[in-house]
DNA sequence: ATAAAAAATGAAAGCGCTTACAATTGGGAG
DNA sequence: CTCCCAATTGTAAGCGCTTTCATTTTTTAT
């Protein structure tokens, strides 16, 4: 490997220097730079980032917690994190929680053992007091699709019960009343507080929620028709089913055409997240939008303002999920 | 930031010795083994991976360049190799390259830059002899999805051209013989060698392959749809479609469903990759499974053995595909 | 009990870079 | 032609760890 040295010399140099242009820092003189320049590529120079991080304390990298790669989600907020990291020159270190305390704090562990300089985590079942002692302990890290009152300026989250609501309200305003309602892991937060925010939208509307119109899924397909079938099962009577994300609502399609029922003039369905397949199922699944790339490019840009001083960006810290009406609700006959 | 040096003050030993029990080499008696991670504990020690990394020259971070992050597919891949690698404990530093040759040189030189141990590459734009020359200067990489004759020992793939081929061979076997193609970006690999194996099945049933038949898209679901737009406004005659990838399939679906064909009763499809809401979609897409998180999980495999000298791991280096049959193909009436 | 071998530890030289700080150089202003 | 200031460059001390080699301690075999 050659080093800075080695450059330093062929050019004519000292080390300090070299370090000056390939930093692009301090003064030099443009004749010395070229001669620098000429001297790298000449050796065939390749900066030591490892190094230079541990001369400077700072790695110019973002460790990234998520609880799993696969599916669509993640990934595109991941996606949207990085476009603007990349063109920052920033790189992003990923690791996978499993939603499960050990494994996230495990991980956290690890990226900082690796000097990132800040961190970005999808958490689930690590403490709040856990992620605000981090921050009182001087970790720059933003917390996303979790909103923690005490360090909600290190959070962007999306408003969950909102999304809930406006759900079920939609199904209420088309006529719906027997809503049944199909959630996600219920130790989640996100889980929780979309199933609130359905119970907002009945108690508004004056409908009697009732346990027996709502089943406990995992937020995957599977679990969505899992659902329906015990629903269906227990003699419940339905016109309508909302469901805790776009994989259960997929799932209980089937369940649902498996069953002889049709979508949505026997069953409305609605789902929630707007994943990219959404659009794709038939007919298109009507769903709450999660803008979550925009989530990942502002958690993003937090870190560049706040641990790199770029400018100013304008990030919300509590977004608000949208309707997107598709063809798989409709009003009772 | 406490330093091995003061912990190696605490316990009144060297620093040698603290670093031993760290990395568990060496030998160091159990007495001061506790003596030590006491010490750690004590003063809230934490180690620091970036001057471990400088002076044993190793990094434990894998480089891995894709296309892009959001989809289903590069994040499947990347969770089957970050299962393995957890493990080991290494991790993946994660760069996108846009299917764009300037870019993908500019990532996979930023991660060679942080020392990564090895590269994952699922690159598109670059040419064979680059990789061929990173290989020969001692890079060690395992490129994904791709296959470099000169370097086969570093690449882990599909047989995109056997794949292609059942597909369109299950088709003709069920009775179609007026097959449209629906085809990826053709200055991609793996979309080039997929229509060549639904040409090779076509002229194997001594089918005449019209070029009136295959719309060019670029793996989008869009571009399924504006392939059978087109295809149908041409006139063509077809009672099958065969897609490149899952995506167009179901952007297919949405155009035939538009123009009022019935699936599988008018127009038969099938997609290819077997991408997760692949089954979701009603009916169920008939594809052709790429075990791509097997593909993802050989890579680490692969560099765990070379890199890191992990035991021996049965890898394969070109997986074929197999037929997943649902509802979306039948025999023509 | 004693020598030789094995186990445990320490001393110190880097790893390749950044960054005060000091030293040098080069231009005007006077 | 000096002198002062700014621009440019060099010196050298780390950053926090690993690792070789030497040294000390302990164990084992005789």
């Amino acid at each position: 490997m050659v080093t800075i040295k080695q450059v330093s010399e062929k050019a004519g140099v000292s080390s300090a220097t070299v370090s000056r242009v390939i930093n692009n820092t301090g003064t030099v003189k443009e004749k010395t730079r070229d001669a620098v320049m000429a001297a790298m590529s000449e050796l065939g120079y390749r900066h030591n980032v490892v190094a230079a991080s541990l001369a400077s304390n700072k790695t110019h990298t973002i460790g990234y917690v998520v609880p799993e790669l696969h599916g669509s989600f993640f990934g595109a907020m991941m996606g949207g994190t990085e476009q603007a990291l990349r063109q920052a020159k920033k790189h992003m270190l990923i690791a996978t929680g499993h939603s499960d305390a050990n494994i996230e704090k495990e991980q956290i562990d690890a990226l900082l053992s690796r000097r990132c300089d800040a961190l970005i985590l999808h958490v689930e079942a690590v403490s709040n007091d856990y992620l605000v002692s981090l921050v009182h302990q001087g970790v720059e890290l933003v917390v996303v699709n979790r909103y923690i009152e005490e360090i909600g300026d290190n959070c962007i989250s999306l408003d969950n019960t909102l999304g809930g609501y406006l759900a079920t309200r939609h199904l209420l305003d088309i006529g719906h009343t027997n809503i049944a309602y199909i959630a996600g892991s219920l130790f989640k937060d996100d889980a929780i507080n979309r199933l609130n925010g359905h119970r907002k939208a009945l108690a508004e509307a004056n409908v009697a929620y009732q346990d027996g119109l709502t089943y406990e899924g995992n937020f995957q397909a599977r679990s969505g028709t899992e659902g329906i079938r015990a629903l269906l099962a227990s003699g419940a009577k339905f016109s309508a089913v909302a469901c805790g994300n776009d994989e259960m609502a997929s799932g209980a399609m089937i369940a649902l055409r498996e069953a002889g029922r049709r979508i949505p003039e026997d069953i409305s369905v609605i789902g929630y997240d707007n994943i990219d397949f959404a659009s794709y199922l038939s007919p298109g699944l009507t769903t709450m939008d999660y803008p979550v790339q925009k989530i990942g490019n502002m958690a993003a840009h937090w870190v560049l303002e706040r641990v790199y001083g770029h400018n100013r960006f304008d990030y919300e810290h509590i977004l608000n999920p949208r309707l997107i009406l598709r063809g798989t609700t409709c009003s009772p006959e």
